[in-house]
DNA sequence: GTTAATTAAATTGTGCACAATATATTTCCT
DNA sequence: AGGAAATATATTGTGCACAATTTAATTAAC
């Protein structure tokens, strides 16, 4: 009889290592995408993607810090700032800056002290647009029905593998 | 004094609310982000992409399952049965098939009883890339460097999340 | 003080995700 | 049988992610 194919060449044990719902990395992968799905009404609501809620939150926080230090103006950020904390770079901002600039959120500026940074500052529209994105994790949370601590634990581990991981 | 921009319109506990820190969703999507750049050195040298490695593990799993049964055949898949296992839909999934089958790690064949269903098979490439694909999650393991009954814990709280969120 | 090295952002190109639509085949209905 | 509804996949279009390169401005070195 002739072999007309290759056959499976790794043993059980070692196809078990392979079992997609065994791998960790499948289910955090699978639960990102779940989630981002179960904020996207509530977004779209808000006008915005995911990723640029993300942003916003980033602002948001920066402008109420500026204003509890007694600051009366806007909080600017640069691109690298943006970056560092969401763990985005260059490629992924400049074009989602330039978008939530066509839509009002924000205003994007050289920064006179130095020509090659940007200064990302909120509109009022984006400033007021916090009003309502305050009801999304609220919403958010009572879909979820799980208790607010065991979500919590869930995101303090999640935090310590993140750290784990890239040393 | 003139007021020449908004104020932040929110209260503190608000803020916090909206502190990205407290969000367990861009935990979830910063671990995804994170896992998915730790598999990427050894995915290259097998010349995967991530989704691509576990469209792999879905057939060489069903490949392992066929022979298991005794069938001395080629596993097939349908598009819909890869993407309900993936969460997957066919717009992501024919393009990554397509490029897959130019790999020359899978063919793509009408199925002669339903033209509409295409069937997925392994090639003898894709069927012996398991043998270097079962060291990747252990060097992973290595990476993680964490007990592994804590991370496997960590994948049923996620499992169960994943599982709140869709009802 | 001019050139070299560094830094910040933008651009280019590829590969997902996913919504919306299109195409083709099959099944259902009568 | 013939048309309508359902099904499976493909296509189109948008928006991330991210690697690699480019551009422009600043700083460092000589």
């Amino acid at each position: 009889m002739m072999k007309t194919h290759a056959v499976m060449p790794i043993k059980i044990n070692e196809r078990e290592l392979l079992r997609l719902e065994n791998q960790l990395c499948f289910q955090i992968y699978t639960a990102s995408r779940v989630m981002t799905q179960a904020y996207k009404p509530f977004l779209k609501a808000l006008g915005l993607t995911y990723p640029q809620y993300l942003l916003m939150m980033v602002l948001w926080q920066k402008q109420g810090e500026l204003e509890d230090a007694g600051t009366m103006g806007l909080a600017q950020s640069s691109v690298m700032e943006l970056g560092s904390r969401l763990r985005l770079d260059s490629g992924t901002l400049s074009p989602l800056l330039k978008r939530m600039e066509a839509q009002g959120l924000l205003s994007r500026q050289r920064n006179a002290e130095d020509e090659r940074q940007l200064q990302v500052v909120l509109t009022d529209k984006g400033i007021n647009l916090s009003i309502e994105a305050v009801e999304v994790p609220l919403k958010l949370l009572c879909e979820l029905d799980m208790p607010a601590e065991e979500l919590w634990a869930l995101k303090l581990q999640l935090e310590q593998l993140i750290v784990t991981i890239d040393d």
